[in-house]
DNA sequence: TTTCAGCCTTGATGTAGGTCAATGCCTTAG
DNA sequence: CTAAGGCATTGACCTACATCAAGGCTGAAA
C-alpha cells in the first residue's frame, strides 16, 4: 500500500496547488517532497484508526476518503468526506498527543500523499505566511463545523438533504441543473446523518412533488427556486 | 456598556494567564493592552449578532456568554458557553470576511476584554510561538466540535446529559460527587440540544433510578460507576 | 448466461423526544 | 406582604425518523 517515491516524478506543481504548500519556497517544498510518501488504498481499506498516534497528515490525490466515528453499538457516522485536492488531519499537528480523533477509510480506490508533522512544523517556523494560511483553513473548518451542528440540531432531514443537493450544484447552474452524486447514496446519507431508508424516501417524495428527478446517481433539480424556498436559507452556502 | 480603560489598572498578569497572550513579550503585551477595551454586559444583553463584521475577539473576565444560532422558525441552539478565562471569536481573525458565524449574548452580568484582530495579527507575525499556540487552540476546538457532532448523531439525550454531568464533575471526585450547574437548566438543555421538558424528565428518571439526586441547581451523582456504565464511554472526556 | 453480493426501495411498525398546556415554584419589585 | 415574571415540572399527545423485513435491480464474477 505504501510506495517509495519514484524520484524522477516531479510533484512540486501538483503540491503547490494545495494551500498548505503554496507559500513554501523551492527549498522548503523540496524538503517536504523528500520525505513525502505516496499511498494507494483499495476500496474499503483503512488508512488509520481513531486513537492511532497522529504523526502524519494527508492530501488526497484521487479517490475518496471517509472520516468517521463509531458508536458503542457499532453505528457509523461519517464526519467528513475528503475529495481530491483536499487535505485532512493537518490540524492535529499541534495536539498529536491524543491521536487521530476519527477513523479514516477509502470509499473507493484512492491515492494520497502523506507528510510528516514534524518536518512540516519545522518549515512553518520559518514561514509565518504559511502559519496564517493554515490558520485560515482551520478557521474555515471550524466555521463549517458550526454550520454542521446548526444543521443537525435546528434542521430536519429534508432540509439537510436539499441543502446538500443545492450546495453540490455546479457553478453554471443554468446549463446543468443536475447533481452527480460523488458516491453511494448510503454514504451520503451517513454524511448527512440520515438512514438510507429515510434518504430514499425523501428523494421519492421530492420526485413525487416534481422538485427533482432521480436517475441512479444523477439527481436533476427540476425546480431550484422551490427547493431554495423549501429550506428558506438566508445562510451563505458551506 | 463599553469602558475607557482606567490607565492605572494593570491587566498584564491577568492577560498572561490566557494562552493567547502567554507568549508575547512585555512590549507586545503593552501594545495589546493599549487598544484593549473592557466591556460590561447586563444579563440578556447582546454582544454581537451573527453576520456582524468580525473585527474583534474577546476574553471573558467574569460572567457567562452564550454563542448561539437561530433557526428560521426562531428556535435557539446554543453552540457554546464561554466561561471566565476563555476566549472566543479569535479563530475568525483569518476569515473575518464572513462576519461572526453566531450570535453572542450575556447569560448573566458579564465583564469581558475585547481585542482588535489586526493589532493582534500584527503581533503574531513576530511570534511564531504564538501562532503555534493559537493553532493548538484551534485544533482543540476542532476536536471538540467533532466530539460534539459525534454526540449529536450517535448518542441520545440521556447519554448527552450524563456525559455532560460527568464531565462537569470537579477533580476531587471522592469528596464531592456533586455538580453545581453553572446556569439555568434550560440553557444547559439548549447547549445539549435537548428541550427543557425532556431535560427535566431525564433528570427525574435518573433520580427515580437512584443514580442522581437533584436539588435546585445542584446535582448529586449518587452512583458514578453506574452513570459511566450507562454511557459506556471509552472516549476521553471533552 | 447464471449467480451472487451490494445497494436501493418500499411497506409496516415502533419510539425517542418534541410540542402544547396547565400548574407550581422562586425570586425580585413594589 | 403581595404581585408578577421567569423557570421548572408533569401530563397528554404527536410526529419525524429509525428499525425491521421483504423484494428488486445492477453489475461483476464465475
Amino acid at each position: 500500500m505504501e510506495h517509495d517515491l519514484d524520484s524522477r516524478t516531479d510533484f512540486t506543481d501538483e503540491l503547490r496547488r494545495a494551500y498548505l504548500f503554496s507559500e513554501l519556497d523551492d527549498d522548503q517544498l523540496a524538503e517536504v517532497v523528500r520525505e513525502m510518501r505516496l499511498i494507494d488504498l483499495d476500496k474499503g481499506e483503512r488508512l488509520f484508526e481513531q486513537g492511532d498516534p497522529a504523526r502524519r497528515f494527508f492530501v488526497v490525490r484521487r479517490g475518496l476518503i471517509k472520516l468517521y466515528r463509531l458508536s458503542p453499538e457499532g453505528h457509523e457516522k461519517i464526519i467528513e468526506l475528503i475529495a481530491p485536492g483536499q487535505s485532512f488531519a493537518e490540524a492535529l499537528m499541534f495536539m498529536a498527543a491524543n491521536g487521530y480523533p476519527v477513523h479514516a477509510e477509502a470509499v473507493e480506490t484512492t491515492e494520497l500523499f502523506s507528510f510528516d508533522n514534524e518536518v512540516y512544523k519545522a518549515l512553518l517556523r520559518d514561514s509565518v505566511e504559511s502559519c496564517f494560511r493554515l490558520m485560515a483553513s482551520m478557521s474555515m473548518r471550524l466555521h463549517k463545523q458550526i454550520n454542521e451542528i446548526d444543521r443537525l440540531t435546528l434542521h430536519n432531514a429534508t432540509y439537510r438533504l436539499v441543502a446538500y443537493l443545492l450546495q453540490e450544484l455546479p457553478e453554471e447552474v443554468v446549463t446543468s441543473p443536475d447533481v452527480q452524486l460523488t458516491t453511494a447514496k448510503s454514504v451520503i446519507a451517513s454524511r448527512l446523518s440520515i438512514q438510507p431508508e429515510t434518504f430514499s424516501r425523501i428523494l421519492a417524495r421530492l420526485s413525487r412533488d416534481g422538485l427533482i428527478e432521480v436517475e441512479g446517481n444523477r439527481v436533476l433539480l427540476r425546480d431550484i427556486p422551490a427547493l431554495r424556498r423549501l429550506i428558506e436559507l438566508p445562510d451563505s452556502p458551506g
